[in-house]
DNA sequence: CGAAAATAGTTACCTAGATAACTATATACC
DNA sequence: GGTATATAGTTATCTAGGTAACTATTTTCG
């Protein structure tokens, strides 16, 4: 197993999506539409461009995404000011499957931060919060 | 932004693969496919499988990239007495490819660690490994 | 030996990332 | 006020991940 950091991360991401899909599925979740309801619940309303900035995707990949939730009634249209934009909160329903959802990811994200001690937590996020960074600064170049 | 280890190294990730893809355009791969080549030029001739385990990418997956790097001629089939198994190995163009995409990456990647301390890095992948450990156990449950 | 089980790979069909090119609306500015 | 530019979102099309279900071989074992 090639032992880089950057390889290690990869594998990482791709297996703890592949699960937490797995925990989400009773809940009709993926992953990321998850992520685009966690979104909405830390600021109602929001606008698909708010989404993307905040998450780092591209717009269209929102835009399908949101297209999907609309479908299963989890969140709505909110009329705007400002013909362009698409204002979007969270349903009742959509509020339901946040609580839900919310407590299988948090408990699954504690279950696999056990055992490992606050000091190399810590140390990692500032880590990897640098190399997201220096990626940032080659954007520039 | 959410301050989560998880969730900083899933944006890390996602920002690390699109700027990778970028610099790997100039040899014409993905990120994706240059995994693909790094585990050939490891390991000559293999099989779908074999690559399958190593990557921890599911078969279809694999069967997919492996048709495009086949008509891109980058790699072809070798005879193989189980005549179940399709064995590739590089071809002479695949090979010219390696090298250009191996120094693209390394530079990229050391380029990225510049400035992060060793023993950040050293704590760093130790948790990432042991949290990979925690996932793998999570699937025996 | 012959049938059952395991293995290698493929196909069909999902979600999720990306870019490029487009429409529609809003803003800037001469 | 009218035109140019900027912004919000969508559509089309690409790669890459996943699962489920399939075919074709090989192995196992009664």
């Amino acid at each position: 197993m090639r032992e880089t950091l950057f390889h290690q991360q990869l594998q990482f991401t791709r297996s703890f999506k592949k699960k937490l899909n797995e925990k989400l599925s009773t809940v009709g979740l993926f992953h990321s539409q998850w992520l685009l309801i966690y979104c909405m619940k830390k600021q109602q309303p929001v606008t698909l461009v708010e989404i993307s900035n905040y998450l780092d995707v591209e717009k269209p990949t929102i835009s399908r995404t949101v297209k999907r939730l609309e479908e299963q009634g989890l969140i709505e249209e909110v009329p705007s000011l400002d013909k362009r934009e698409k204002r979007m909160h969270l349903t009742r329903k959509g509020e339901e499957s946040y609580e839900e959802a919310q407590r299988i990811v948090t408990h699954f994200e504690t279950g696999l931060m056990k055992e490992i001690s606050d000091q190399d937590i810590e140390t990692t996020l500032r880590t990897i919060q640098s190399l997201r960074e220096k990626l940032y600064e080659e954007e520039i170049n």
